[in-house]
RNA sequence: GGCGGCGUAGCCAAGUGGUAAGGCAGAGGUCUGCAAAACCUUUAUUCGUCAGUUCGAUUCUGACCGCCGCCUCCA
């Protein structure tokens, strides 16, 4: 039974899409001001894992995830440089989707902009002025969070307990609200020369929460199944996004709403101040495999804080490395036809246990274990000669099933050698059956200074990229 | 002050009321011309501390110590 720890409840429950068989998701996207940090990516590869685990499962799934290309710091940065939004953003989202496809995530059905759904925000907005739930104060429009009852049932905020001590933090916005709680569907803009859009409303700006309530509600319908995103979203984004959309709708707008807790650096927080903030393409830069990057976020269940170190990055590289060898090793791996029951057994047991694992909310510990134990398992049997065709058959289809959530094993087609190198390859066996080792070793030197690595094998030579 | 999470071997960590998954690193061995890969054995009498509940607790309860997050624009 798949199950999800939903925010809403504070508790585990059973996962039931809406419609039988499909899932509709969302995933709070990126701001493109700058490049993604490696906690960003930790998000992406929690909601890939998702996706991925429910298409396993069967369902059919429309994944959406935003691109917000208009915010404060945006137009500030964009200012400064002169740029237009679009021209200050443009770099910043295609280094995004590379990234992104580096580091093996599967891309989203579809991926909307802020800056292109404007409109379906001031209508939103509108709706919720005609409802009463927003009003005018200065030329922008705030929410009026009395208006709606259930606010803070996501976040379980507790104004009461809030003031109290962090009272000193709370209402630093410059403009009249009617209560310190309410927030920005939309900013008056008084120039010409600041970004802004002329719309019904006043010339102006979108808040931050508008964009996600408009748009998810546009690709994906008002009421919906699976909202994801970083922890730190559940409030205020989220809290907003659900007073919005429900406001507006008067329907319930989401039905699980998943969170994913942070990550620390070598046991402390992230930041830019403590100089251990690090962004995808800095650790890449460092010489890390995307993919030991992508196995190390997806070691540890999506809601427990990730400590990531360094020797665990190295560690991870190790694991993949050594997976990479084994899928290797068993697509080349000669044997007998006919069936290994014992092994059949156990490779039908991890089948399960891998299932059960992520159906449990995800427990990407428990199905990475499960992998590691068919590994161990089957080279064993290679190593006694006891794997049967059927068994290999079988392995290496499971194999790509669990890799079609996990996707760390990478490409495993073969690439032709050049002409040289193969004409070396062979003139070292021959010195190997003369067992002249010096020339053997030298021409192993002399491959591996051009990065192919030989490993000579009960059948002959293999050789793999280094 | 309110809400929430965490503390398990050198490191990253899963987990459960019935006696500690998995990975990395380390040690010994097998195989090998050497190497690599792989395999085997080994590495926590113990799960922050102290009480309590229980036949039995790492797992439940309480206190304490330590760490982390959110409490208006940060994944």
């Amino acid at each position: 039974m798949l199950k999800f720890y939903n925010t809403l409840s504070n508790r585990l429950e059973e996962f039931k899409p809406l419609i039988d068989g499909e899932v509709r998701m969302y995933l709070c996207g990126p701001t493109v001001w700058d490049f993604a940090h490696v906690g960003n990516f930790r998000a992406n590869v929690f909601a890939d894992i998702l996706r991925r685990h429910l298409k396993f499962k069967g369902f059919k799934v429309t994944h959406v995830m935003n691109i917000t290309d208009v915010d404060d710091r945006i137009i500030a940065r964009a200012a400064e440089r002169g740029q237009t939004i679009d021209e200050y953003t443009a770099p910043y989202i295609e280094a995004f989707w590379q990234d992104f496809d580096a580091i093996g995530c599967e891309r989203p059905e579809i991926a909307p902009r802020a800056t292109e759904h404007i409109a379906e925000m001031v209508t939103l907005i509108e709706q919720l002025r005609e409802r009463g739930h927003a009003y005018n104060s200065d030329g922008s429009i705030y929410y009026r969070i009395n208006s709606f009852p259930a606010y803070g049932k996501l976040s379980k905020i507790n104004l009461a307990g809030n003031i109290a001590g962090a009272s000193e933090r709370i209402d630093t916005d410059r403009y009249e609200k009617e209560d310190a709680r309410d927030f920005a569907l939309w900013k008056a803009v008084e120039t010409e020369a600041e970004t802004g859009w002329d719309a019904e409303l006043g010339r102006g700006r979108p808040g931050w929460h508008i964009e996600c309530s408009a748009m998810a509600m546009k690709y994906l319908g008002t009421t919906f199944d699976i909202h994801a995103g970083g922890i730190d979203l559940a409030f205020p984004h989220h809290e907003n996004e659900i007073a919005q959309s429900e406001g507006a709708t008067g329907k319930e707008f989401v039905r699980y709403w998943l969170h994913n807790e942070h990550l620390k650096i070598e046991g402390e927080t992230m930041s830019k101040s403590k100089g251990n903030y690090y962004t995808f393409r800095d650790l890449v830069a460092q010489g890390y495999a995307p993919v030991a990057i992508r196995y190390l976020l997806l070691s540890v269940p999506y809601r427990k804080q990730l400590n990531f170190t360094f020797d665990a990055l190295r560690g991870a590289e190790k694991a993949v490395e050594s997976l990479r060898n084994f899928g290797t090793r068993l697509s080349e791996a000669r044997c007998e036809t006919g069936v290994n029951e014992e092994l059949r057994e156990t490779t039908a047991r991890i089948a399960k246990e891998f299932e059960t694992g992520l159906d449990d909310d995800l427990n990407t510990s428990v199905a990475l274990a499960a992998l590691h134990n068919l590994r161990n398992a089957t080279n064993t049997a290679i190593d006694e000669c006891t794997l049967r065709l059927v068994n290999k058959t079988e392995i290496e289809a499971l194999l790509k099933r669990f890799d079609s959530v996990l996707n760390i094993f990478g490409q495993t087609e073969r690439e032709m050698l050049d002409a040289e190198v193969q004409r070396l390859i062979d003139e070292r066996q021959e010195a190997r059956r003369r067992r002249d080792w010096a020339r053997a070793d030298e021409i192993r030197d002399e491959l591996a200074g051009r990065r192919i690595i030989l490993e000579d094998t009960r059948d002959g030579v293999r050789w793999k990229r280094g």
